[in-house]
DNA sequence: TTGTGATATGACCGCCGGGTCATTAAAATG
DNA sequence: CATTTTAATGACCCGGCGGTCATATCACAA
């Protein structure tokens, strides 16, 4: 086993292992959190032992997916922040990006959406549950520190962060199933405003 | 058979129906979404035949007991509309009832929250998924026909409704596991000013 | 070409959970 | 109390899934 070959066989793997990755999504786009192993299988065009072969077991390879899909979308979300907006325009662009993403690729938001909560059926419940979120989290961290950076009162970070990344949620939510609605951008504009403005002006005149 | 033996046979099938729906209730708020017939059997000592008696299979039970769940909480909110306040007023109690309500019955959280999406493992995704929620949908509903009487455009408020829905969902999510965190008023005042001034007034003065 | 180690395979196992049904217990009837 | 009708029970069946492992296939070296 020279230096070389390590590299070699190293690449093999990662190319095994990204392709499976692919074939998981896939199945999961297709039959959400249900998805079996066989299903990964076949969508990856491979038997079911050789993703033990890659995967300690279901939970270890459903938690690369998720966190996968996670990365692209962070990547995005960290270019808006690098473009060094107004805090309106940032919130305005991060609104906008996130639904343009998962519309784009509601795979993605399929596993995103459904993995939210990684055990699934998990008798480990109540006391555990202060480990709450997987890697997704890092998304509404990520948030969470903006806010801190830009914000009066640091305080209130994660929560605005929580309410920020719940909110768009809920309109992916709508979004995803229909066929026909708003457009996307009419959608983000709506969501816009709300969050920046609130409901108050938006009382009935009487 | 008499008509009155009817009613009593029908007594006696609505109290063993209740008292199974509560067992459920508790087994749900153990274990979640993945309770077993058996959990439920046992926490409503009975044995798992007897359920088959009084339910289809074991999606009409869940949906019941989602039924019942929801119902207490319809309840607390129709009491809120019927108080005829302002707006700004309808709105901070909306969210303080249901967050207390929740706080309180944590049992029914679970389950209103874990039977977000009905079927669950369901192959029957992608197309059908236009019947999306339950009949937690009716707490949606409710909401959106108090903003289609309040708002200036009618046609945002089936969008406004979900926004609140899950924005208090939001709220819930962190509240519910942790042991400790903000008074519950607290979080109630902070994301009523959310929902009605927006994140504007909270940029950083700088 | 043949031998050898690495990789892939899918039949198989054990378990679990939903749902059934012959049997048993209880209640109603006379 | 005997009999019949109704309700409850839990052992059992079956399908499905996560995970394993003896076997087959492949890649490459000699």
């Amino acid at each position: 086993m020279t230096t070389q070959s390590d590299t070699r066989e190293a690449l093999l793997e990662r190319f095994r292992v990204e392709s499976i990755t692919e074939g998981a999504l896939r199945a999961i786009a297709r039959k959400g959190a249900a998805a079996t192993m066989q299903d990964i299988a076949d969508e990856s065009s491979i038997a079911k032992g050789t993703l033990y072969l890659y995967f300690k077991d279901r939970d270890e390879l459903l938690h690369r997916v998720s966190e996968a899909a996670l990365a692209q979308l962070l990547a995005k979300i960290e270019d808006v922040f690098s473009r060094k907006l107004t805090f309106e325009e940032t919130i305005r662009e991060l609104v906008l990006t996130k639904l343009r993403f998962f519309d784009e690729r509601r795979d993605l938001y399929r596993v995103h959406f459904e993995l939210r909560f990684p055990g699934g059926r998990d008798p480990l419940c109540d006391s555990r549950a202060s480990v709450p979120p997987p890697e997704r989290q890092m998304y509404v961290d990520r948030l969470t520190r903006y806010f801190q950076e830009v914000l009066e009162n640091k305080e209130e970070a994660p929560r605005l962060a929580l309410f920020l990344s719940e909110t768009v949620a809920a309109l992916l939510i709508r979004r995803i199933p229909e066929t026909s609605g708003p457009k996307l951008e009419d959608d983000a504009h709506f969501l816009s405003d709300l969050l920046l403005n609130g409901l108050s002006g938006r009382r009935k005149k009487s």
